[in-house]
DNA sequence: GCAAAAGTGTTCCCTGTACACCCATGC
DNA sequence: GCATGGGTGTACAGGGAACACTTTTGC
C-alpha cells in the first residue's frame, strides 16, 4: 500500500483571554456566514501567508483586532486530525473567506491575553467582535470548543512559570479582591482572602498605591500596580 | 499587496528520551545521505500520511524504531518557520527519501521515552539508530538541536504532572540512586541522597522489593518497581 | 448599630533542607 | 581497619491553611 503524504494548510487560531469580575471571557469573532445556523461565532484566526512562520500569523491576527503590535503570546498545541474538515459547511466557509480549495487544514492553538476594556476593531472579513465568558461558549466550528478547553489548563502552566501574564488581563491599577477573583477563575477554587492577602503584599513586584476604592458600601479597597522593573530584576534571580 | 497562503507538508519529529547511568540520551537515526558532511544523524521523524493526525505519525515512527505499539508521548511544539527548508542539502535529502518536491515543511516536535536497553529496529530509510547523551549531540539537520533543547523544558513540565513517565526510563527493578540519579539528569541538579530515600519511600506506588544488589564493593542497595495500580490509584485522589 | 468587605495577627502542620550517624560489603 | 556507598533519625525554617479579630464605610 502506498500511502500521499500530507500536503495541507496551515492556520493559526488565538484563544484570548479576558477578565471581569470574576469571569473568564475568551474573545470570539462571527463569520461572515453563508446563511447557516446560529451566530456562527468562532475563535479569530487566519491561514499562514507564505513568508510567515506561526508566531508572526498569529501576531497578525491579534494585532488586527486589538491593535496592539505584539501582543503576549504562547504557543500551546497543534490540532491535525483529518476529521477537522470534515463539516461541509465549515470547509465552505473556508473556501469562501479564503477564494481556494482546502481540502485539508491543521491548526496551531495559541493563547494570549487582554483586557478587556480594551477597543476592539471588527476586521472586515468578520461581522462582530465579543467577549464570551468561557463556561457559556456557543458550539463552534471546527474543534475549537475543544481548543478552548485545553487551553485554560494550559493557561495555568503558563501564570505559574510567568505570573506576570495575569497582569495583562487586570486594570493598571486593581484591589487585592479583583487579583484574588482572578486566581480564581483561572484555577477554578476559592483562596481565603485573608491568607492571599498577605501572600499578595509579600510579592514585592506588586505595588501598593495611596488610591482606595470610591462610594463603596464598606471600606474602600487599596489598589495595587504591578511593577514589571521589580518583577524583571526577580527573575534573574530564579 | 497579495500574499499567498502557505501550503506545506506536515512532519512529525520525535525526542526519544533514554537513560543510563547519571546521563540523559536522545535516539537519533543517521540518514542514508547524498555523500554529506559528518555523521548526518538527526531525529526520527516522517512526513505525516493523508489519513493520519500527527499523533499517529509519531506513533507510527516510533513503533517502527522500537516495536511498541503505542509508545506514551506527548505532542510540546511546532516548529513552522520558513527558514527551516533554507539549507540546501536537507531539502535535498528530504526529496530523496520522500520522492517528492518538498518546498515548506513545518513539523510537529513529540517527546518520548524509552528503556535504552531495548533493542531497536534499523528502519530501512536509515544507516543506523544510536543513542546520543543529550549534552553532546551533534550539529543536525533542519532545527532539530533547538528541538531537543526545547524538548528538555518540556519533559521538567511533563513529569510535575505525570512523574509515572520516570518508569518508563529506569529498568524493571531499579535502586533508590537509580531513581535519584534520574530526577538530577531531568533537572540538572542535585539532592541530597538522604532526604531523597525518605521522600521515595512516602511514595506508595514505589514498592520495594525483597531483592537487593549483589557483587557490589559497599552495602547492597534494595531494588523497587513501580507499582501502576497504586500510583492509578492516586491520581484519582487528586 | 448593623451589614459588608478590607485588612492584620496567630497558630498549626506539612514539606523541604541540612546534616549527624549507623550499616553492610569488598579489599 | 578502611573506603564506599546504602539507609535512618533529628532538627530547623518557610509556606500554606484555618481562623479570630479589627477597621472602614454606607445605610
Amino acid at each position: 500500500m502506498h500511502l500521499a503524504f500530507m500536503k495541507t494548510y496551515v492556520s493559526v487560531d488565538c484563544v484570548v483571554f479576558g477578565f471581569n469580575k470574576n469571569q473568564l471571557y475568551t474573545l470570539l469573532v462571527q463569520r461572515n456566514s453563508l446563511g447557516s445556523r446560529g451566530k456562527d461565532l468562532k475563535l479569530p484566526g487566519s491561514l499562514i501567508y507564505q513568508p510567515e512562520d506561526a508566531d508572526e500569523a498569529a501576531y497578525r491576527v491579534l494585532n488586527e483586532l486589538t491593535g496592539i503590535r505584539k501582543m503576549t503570546l504562547r504557543q500551546f498545541k497543534s490540532f491535525t486530525s483529518p476529521k477537522r474538515t470534515s463539516d461541509t459547511e465549515d470547509v465552505n466557509w473556508l473556501e469562501f473567506a479564503y477564494h481556494d480549495k482546502i481540502e485539508r487544514l491543521i491548526t496551531v492553538a495559541y493563547i494570549s491575553l487582554c483586557k478587556i476594556t480594551r477597543k476592539l476593531n471588527v476586521v472586515s472579513k468578520y461581522k462582530t467582535v465579543e467577549w464570551c465568558p468561557i463556561d457559556h461558549l456557543p458550539k463552534m466550528p471546527f474543534d475549537h470548543n475543544q481548543i478552548v478547553e485545553e487551553s485554560l489548563k494550559e493557561v495555568r502552566n503558563w501564570v505559574e512559570t510567568e505570573p506576570v501574564i495575569l497582569f495583562e488581563l487586570l486594570p493598571t491599577k486593581f484591589t487585592a479582591t479583583e487579583l484574588r477573583l482572578l486566581y480564581e477563575a483561572i484555577y477554578n477554587r476559592k483562596y481565603d482572602a485573608r491568607n492571599f492577602h498577605k501572600k499578595m503584599v509579600q510579592m514585592e513586584y506588586i505595588l501598593p498605591l495611596d488610591e482606595y476604592q470610591e462610594n463603596v458600601k464598606h471600606r474602600a479597597a487599596r489598589y495595587y500596580k504591578f511593577d514589571r522593573v521589580t518583577y524583571n530584576k526577580r527573575k534573574i534571580g530564579i
